[in-house]
DNA sequence: GCAATACATGATCATTTATTCATGTATAAG
DNA sequence: CTTATACATGAATAAATGATCATGTATTGC
């Protein structure tokens, strides 16, 4: 009850907390899920599934790539985006085993 | 190649991002660790121990709540906090497990 | 070189989120 | 009933994020 404290420092915390709040937004789930399912993908083709403009994608991409989550390779007229390493894979499938207020099913 | 699609419903997407950003801030994640590491805490304790403003916590604790994330049990003047159900703990478990882009050990 | 395709970037504006401050409410103690 | 303690709430403001639009750059094909 006395020796209480944070146990992660607030670097550490701060980084955390940075990292999630990207995965935090429907489209840019939407994508590490579909990156989830084809290893690599380009802009284009995550467009035509996720329907949304060219340029609000190629922000979040951006934004994804600048967290680390993402990483690209270009070939040709295509950039194709990948997920950085298979430890994101854990918060989608976290994101999905937990259901903390679910009430929709 | 081609039947490619999310494989999460929008509802289902949206309450995920919408929960997941509340997890996302230092003070939040923090609030987590330690209501992992007691069960309950009064709000007087948390303040204690994370050193911010009474209002400020209370907010905190207050989108925490309207988020499902944590309930409370007032006893006498004391209010204590506690995580709704241990599957959250598996988000914090699952933060620490992944580090994308940890630089700083 | 010129046009087309694929993507990125920057400015702007709208919306959301975070913080502070002042004040309100519940409980307990005297 | 008054005061103190513990916590909540609301308004105001600051800061961060999201979306849109217009434009820029790289690559390919002609």
């Amino acid at each position: 009850m006395n020796d209480l404290k944070v146990r992660v420092d607030k670097k550490k915390l701060e980084r955390t907390a940075y990292v999630l709040k990207c995965v935090a937004h429907p489209v840019r789930i939407s994508i590490i899920d579909l990156l989830e399912q084809q290893d690599q993908l380009t802009v284009s083709q995550l467009q035509e599934v996720l329907e949304i403009e060219q340029s609000l994608l190629s922000h979040h991409l951006t934004n994804m790539r600048d967290k680390g989550l993402v990483e690209t390779r270009r070939q040709g007229k295509n950039v194709f985006y990948f997920l950085t390493d298979s430890s994101i894979s854990n918060i989608i499938d976290c994101i999905k085993g937990c259901k903390p207020v679910q009430k929709t099913a």
